[in-house]
DNA sequence: AGCACGCCGACT
DNA sequence: GTCGGCGTGCTC
């Protein structure tokens, strides 16, 4: 008799005791429960010889689902640092960690997968048959070719042609058994590469040299200076030897292309993880990759809990982008968890970037990762040249400059695309005077007022002082005080009527959303179908607009005097993005910021010296202001529809922490989107010079957090490391 | 989280 | 009289 503690999937931040009638159930194996009314399917996180609870009481496990844990050690470890680093539920951490197919109980081994087929009338089928109904044409014409997976064949040709084929008997249904063989390694064929030039070939040796540790890696290359490459010729080492690699992108990056070029120069099957997949087919991957049958295994931020049998490399490409950390309920990092698992693994972590987060730049300046930077730019590439325009005293037309509507006017006469450019993402309005650009700061904390329309307050982030919103401006007296911020819908309706003869397009993640619809767009525009493109952060992922000659970027201010001080490495990783992805050789881009303060350092710093000179000037002063990386910060969040409430739990927080020296508590205040969906939002932050603190002091609070007498009635989370503070 | 229990108002 | 609203509390 044996009492197992397991791990639920219930929000409590606790292990539940059981008791097994066998000997030894390995941790990380699943089973079944009873749980008051209920049946769960929970995972064993280890043994115990005392239980806090009256033995006599304990149920017993029901059912063990598997003969051999679904988790190695290496993954049960990173999921016990998660939910205690992140102060998160141990049970929704594993839940996290777990494909869908089992969390639901299902069988470990993946199921067939289901493809259409050609029938044998439909293997010779005339497609000219079908010339009326284009849909099943291309379905039967890409049948014939090969099987097509069905999830696939329904999102690509729809469900319709699918019926209408299945009924004139041409396509069937068929299983296949995923494979069990795992030949990649005899497959392995290494297509021509190119030559590595100087840098590329002391970045690659620097990394093959510690193929057998833990080493992490900064690669940091500008657009265009061929990061891939490098990539690929560590990778190949890698598979040499007979070990995996995962391959991390954001989210918007994992298109056929970049599946292809890595399939292409190996010859072997590569494991895609992304959200399109269904239960079955996530599972497949998993087992596959648990069981080494693949060689390389791409995804997104979740792929970093794809199990492997044979770890060699850990790749996140990209690593400045935010969709790494996820957003709510479990609010992980990938890339900081890929750190952990490179070092749990013993193998090396390859973070690559044009634009490095300052986190990660600190962390290569300081040592503790390997510097690798590329400089050379690649034959054809271009950069557009970056230009601040001064908006102090100019007419405005729905956001846009006369200024800057003459040169819209003179590249669309030639012939050029032009984008223009809403910075949202770490947005927050502060109050500009247009004649003078003076801006209102607060005086304790020499930090910009954020204006808060519903309280119609100024109101300082960062020591929470409020004041009410003045009528003049303190330097120049003129009225004209505005909280800059454009409307996309406004900004396309007045650009259509100044600009009738062309066609605008705009693209956000609401337009964008759906199957191929992004993609539809981008070809349009690569296709000249539309001249004036109007989009947000979504253009400034990985997607190259060589007929674009003029980048307009509107609110900079907005980034600029943000209540969220990393609103302005955002805007610089933005602007370096765009400006190595318009134009080309031949007829490069220009770039221009609107802005109310054109001698801004950062901005200066940026446009003249390039990002990493602005980025080591920005942690400078990150250091100056005790702020992340030099600091470290957590940050409550409660909505409640009345703001009293949502209040008064922070308040409640605030007053645990509030008698600790080493720790800074900033609040409760609004947060930047003060209301939403008609609740009310507050925050309160927690900041201090040492991780260890903040990690003490939470750890030792949170128990008591959880049985506030508002915890139950209000809604409220706590981010550790927020990288956004809306 | 989910599910039961319990205590109040508005229905046949 | 009971059906059902959702506040409270518990689950090894």
């Amino acid at each position: 008799m044996t009492i197992l503690r397991v791990a639920l999937p219930i929000p409590k931040r606790q292990l539940f005791d059981y008791l097994y009638q066998g000997n030894e159930l390995a941790a990380g194996v699943r089973v079944r429960v009873s749980f008051g009314p209920r049946k769960l399917i929970g995972v064993v996180w280890g043994t115990t010889e005392t239980s806090e609870w009256d033995i006599s009481k304990l149920k017993s496990i029901e059912a063990v689902l598997d003969d051999a844990p679904i988790f190695d050690p290496v993954l049960i470890k990173l999921c016990s640092w998660l939910a205690q680093y992140y102060k998160h539920p141990i049970g929704d951490v594993v839940q996290t960690a777990m494909p869908v197919a089992l969390r639901k109980g299902e069988s470990s081994q993946a199921k067939p997968i289901e493809y259409w087929t050609v029938s044998d009338s439909g293997r010779s089928a005339d497609l000219s048959s079908l010339s009326r109904a284009p849909k099943q044409r291309a379905l039967l014409e890409a049948l014939q070719k090969h099987d097509l997976v069905k999830s696939k064949a329904k999102a690509d040709f729809g469900t319709a042609a699918i019926k209408a084929l299945t009924e004139k008997t041409l396509i069937e249904p068929i299983e296949k058994a995923p494979s069990k063989k795992s030949t990649w390694q005899q497959d392995l064929l290494i297509q021509d590469k190119p030559t590595a030039n100087v840098e590329q070939a002391i970045a690659i040796s620097c990394i093959e040299a510690k193929l057998d540790q833990y080493g992490c890696f900064l690669l940091d290359g500008i657009t265009g200076s061929g990061k891939t490459e490098v990539y690929l010729q560590a990778i190949e080492q890698v598979l040499k030897q007979g070990k995996q690699v995962l391959i991390l992108v954001p989210e918007i990056g994992l298109t056929p292309q970049t599946v292809h070029r890595f399939k292409y120069r190996f010859g072997i099957d590569v494991g895609i993880l992304h959200s399109g997949l269904n239960n079955n087919e996530r599972l497949q991957v998993w087992q596959q990759s648990a069981n080494a049958q693949l060689g390389i295994i791409i995804g997104t931020r979740s792929a970093i809990f794809t199990p492997m049998l044979k770890p060699g490399l850990l790749i996140v490409d990209e690593e400045h982008d935010s969709s790494y950390k996820q957003q709510d309920g479990l609010r992980y990092h990938a890339r900081d968890l890929a750190v952990m698992r490179a070092r749990e693994e013993n193998i090396p972590l390859v973070l690559g970037s044009a634009t490095p987060a300052l986190e990660t730049l600190n962390n290569a300046l300081t040592g503790k990762y390997q510097h690798l930077k590329l400089h050379q730019r690649a034959g054809n590439a271009s950069l557009a040249t970056q230009h601040v325009f001064d908006i102090r005293q100019q007419p405005l037309k729905f956001g846009v400059a006369q200024g800057m509507l003459e040169r819209i006017g003179q590249h669309l006469q030639q012939g050029s695309q032009v984008m223009l450019f809403i910075n949202r993402r770490g947005y927050a309005p502060a109050l500009v005077c247009h004649q003078c650009g003076f801006v209102e700061h607060c005086k304790r904390c020499d930090k910009p007022f954020t204006v808060h329309k519903q309280l119609y307050k100024l109101q300082c982030h960062h020591c929470g002082s409020a004041k009410s919103i003045p009528k003049s401006c303190q330097q120049c007296q003129s009225n004209e005080l505005t909280s800059m911020g454009v409307g996309t819908e406004q900004l396309e309706q007045g650009l259509a009527d100044y600009f009738p003869q062309y066609s605008s397009i705009r693209i956000d993640s609401d337009s964008a959303r759906g199957k191929n619809k992004l993609d539809n767009m981008l070809n349009s525009i690569n296709n000249n179908e539309h001249q004036i493109l109007i989009g947000t952060q979504i253009l400034s992922k990985g997607h190259h607009f060589p007929n674009v000659t003029l980048v307009l970027i509107l609110d900079v201010d907005g980034a600029l005097f943000s209540a969220d001080y990393r609103a302005a490495e955002h805007l610089a990783q933005l602007i370096t993005q765009l400006a190595g992805r318009a134009g080309r050789a031949e007829k490069p881009g220009e770039m221009w910021l609107q802005t109310h303060d054109p001698g801004h350092p950062l901005l200066q710093d940026l446009i003249n010296n390039g990002y990493s000179h602005f980025a080591q000037y920005a942690l400078l002063e990150r250091q100056q202001a005790n702020l992340p990386p030099f600091t470290f910060q957590a940050l409550f969040k409660a909505q409640a529809l009345s703001a009293r409430d949502a209040f008064d739990f922070l308040q409640q927080i605030a007053q645990l922490f509030s008698h600790l020296d080493n720790l800074d508590c900033v609040g409760p205040i609004p947060a930047l989107m003060e209301k939403r969906q008609g609740q009310f939002r507050m925050q309160l932050l927690l900041q201090s010079p040492q991780r260890s603190a903040l990690q003490k002091a939470i750890g030792q609070q949170i128990k008591q957090i959880e049985t506030l007498n508002l915890a139950n009635k209000i809604r409220w989370s706590l981010d550790i490391d927020p990288q956004d503070f809306t």
